[in-house]
DNA sequence: ATAATTTGTAACAATTCGTAACAGTCGAGC
DNA sequence: GCTCGACTGTTACGAATTGTTACAAATTAT
C-alpha cells in the first residue's frame, strides 16, 4: 500500500506538494487544504447555488436552513468542529449555510473530492457511513417533529447538546448554546417563546439551571432523557413499565 | 461497454445464470432476483433487525416507520415500484416496513449489494444519487412537519402523488390512494380527523372530488399547488410576483 | 348477514401560537 | 467605568389550530 514517501501526515512544508500521498480518511483529505474563516451571521452559501465546493467545520457552528414562500424558516440542522457541509447532493445546494458563531473552515472541490473518493477503497466507505449517519439524524428529526410535543423536543435537543459535548469533555455537565432562541425554534418546530416557556418549566422543575449568557447546567439528566423519550423501543422509558 | 453476450435484458431462462455479466443499472442488479410477495399489512422486517438484505419494491406499496415508546408512530415513508428500501443504514434497520398493499419484490443481500456497487464505477454514482435524493425528500418532509399547517401538509402529500402518479399515465388527473386515512395522517403529522377534516375543505372547495373507496379526483391542480406552497423560492407562488 | 374496520362529522379540550410589554445582556462610545 | 441603544430573551394572555372524544355511516371481511 504505497510505501510512505515522506510521511504519513506531518512534514509537508516544503510548498510543492504534488505527490498526493493517498488519504486514509476523509479528514484527511481536508488537512492539507488552507483554513478559511467567516463572521457569526455571514452566509456560506446559499439554496440553489451551483454546488461546486464543500466544506469541513474546523471550529465553531454552522446552522443549515431553508426558506419557504412567506419567509417561514425551517433550520435543518447544525454543523459542529469535525461535520462536513454539501456532501449530500446533486449538482446544487439544497439548503442555505450561515455561520452561528465565528467559523473556521476548510473547502474542497466537489468535482475533486468525488474523484478522490470515488478512486479510494478507504474512503468510500467512509463517505457511505457519513451519508448514513446523516440519514438517521434526519429521520430522528422527522420523529421529532411530527410526534413530539414542545417539552420533549426540547428535552431532546438538549440531550443531543450535552451528549455532544461530553464527547469531548466527558464529565461535563453544562450545555453551550451558542444558537439564538429563534435558531433553536426554527430547529425544532416551535416559537422563540416557546421555547423560552420550556425552558423556565424546565428550571422550575430542577431539571436544570442557566448558567451565564449560553450556558445550561444539567441536575437531572435521567429526568432530561425520560421527557425526551427518545428510545426507539416499544415500552415507557427506561424505569416504570408495567401495566 | 461489454459486447451483448445473449441479449440486453431478456433470455435467462437457462437456470444456471453463473456468468454475472455486470449489471449496467442498480435495477439490473435485482433483475436475476427471484421474486417474492408478503400481503398487505405483513411485515417485511423491523427496526432493529441486522439488516442482512435490501429489498427493490415491485410492485405494491410499503411503509416504513419508526414507534416510539407510548406507540405514537411515525411513517418515514412510502415505497412504489422501483424503489430500494434498506440501503442507506449501517448494518441494523432504522425503521419498520410493512406492505401497504400486496407487494411483490426482489431481495439483495446487503453484502453482496455493498461489493457489487463497490466494485462498479458505474453503479457507485447511481446509488450516490439515490442517497441524496432520499436526503433531499427527508428535508423537504422536515419542512412540510415542522412549518406547514394541515392543509399545506394535504395539499403537499396529494400534489406528490399526482406528480408521481402522473410520471407513468402523464394525463392521469385521479390520484389513487392504498394507505389508509391513518396511514397518511402518521406520514404528515396529523390525525385522521385532521385529514379527513382537511380533504372534506378541500371538496367544499372544488379543488378536488372524491372518486370511488381510495380515489381523488384533482379539479384544480394550480390552487393544489399554491396552497402545497413546496416552491423552494423565496416569492410567492408561480405567478402573482410583485411588490 | 353480521362483525370488524375504516372513514366522516361534530362538540369540546388542550397545546401552541401570536401579540405585546418588559427585562436582561452586550457592545459602542463617551 | 458608565450610559445608551440594539438585540435577545422572558412572561402573560387571548386567539387559533389541531387533537380528543364520541358516535354514525360506509365499506370490507368473515
Amino acid at each position: 500500500m504505497y510505501a510512505a514517501t515522506a510521511a504519513q501526515n506531518s512534514g509537508r512544508f516544503l510548498a510543492n506538494t504534488d505527490a498526493p500521498d493517498p488519504p486514509l480518511t476523509l479528514k484527511a483529505l481536508f488537512r492539507r487544504q488552507a483554513l478559511n474563516r467567516i463572521e457569526a451571521g455571514s452566509t456560506l452559501f446559499l439554496e440553489g447555488d451551483q454546488a461546486k465546493h464543500l466544506y469541513e467545520v474546523v471550529e465553531g457552528v454552522l446552522r443549515i436552513f431553508k426558506i419557504i414562500g412567506d419567509g417561514r424558516r425551517i433550520i435543518t440542522g447544525f454543523l459542529y468542529p469535525g461535520d462536513l457541509v454539501g456532501v449530500s447532493l446533486r449538482d446544487r445546494y439544497l439548503y442555505s449555510a450561515e455561520a452561528v458563531t465565528l467559523t473556521r473552515f476548510r473547502t474542497f472541490g466537489r468535482r475533486e473530492f468525488q474523484d478522490a473518493v470515488n478512486s479510494s477503497p478507504l474512503l468510500r466507505p467512509q463517505l457511505f457511513d457519513r451519508l448514513c449517519d446523516e440519514m438517521a439524524a434526519a429521520q430522528n428529526q422527522m420523529v421529532l417533529l411530527s410526534r413530539k410535543g414542545a417539552e420533549e423536543k426540547v428535552c431532546s435537543f438538549l440531550l443531543a447538546r450535552l451528549r455532544h459535548q461530553q464527547q469531548m469533555n466527558p464529565l461535563t455537565m453544562v450545555i453551550d448554546l451558542p444558537m439564538t432562541r429563534l435558531d433553536i425554534a426554527d430547529y425544532l418546530g416551535l416559537t422563540t417563546e416557546t421555547v423560552s416557556r420550556t425552558i423556565t418549566k424546565l428550571t422550575g422543575s430542577g431539571i436544570l439551571v442557566p448558567e451565564g449568557r449560553h450556558g445550561l447546567r444539567i441536575l437531572k439528566a435521567k429526568t432530561l432523557e425520560n421527557i425526551a423519550g427518545d428510545d426507539d423501543q416499544d415500552g415507557d422509558n427506561r424505569a416504570a413499565r408495567r401495566n
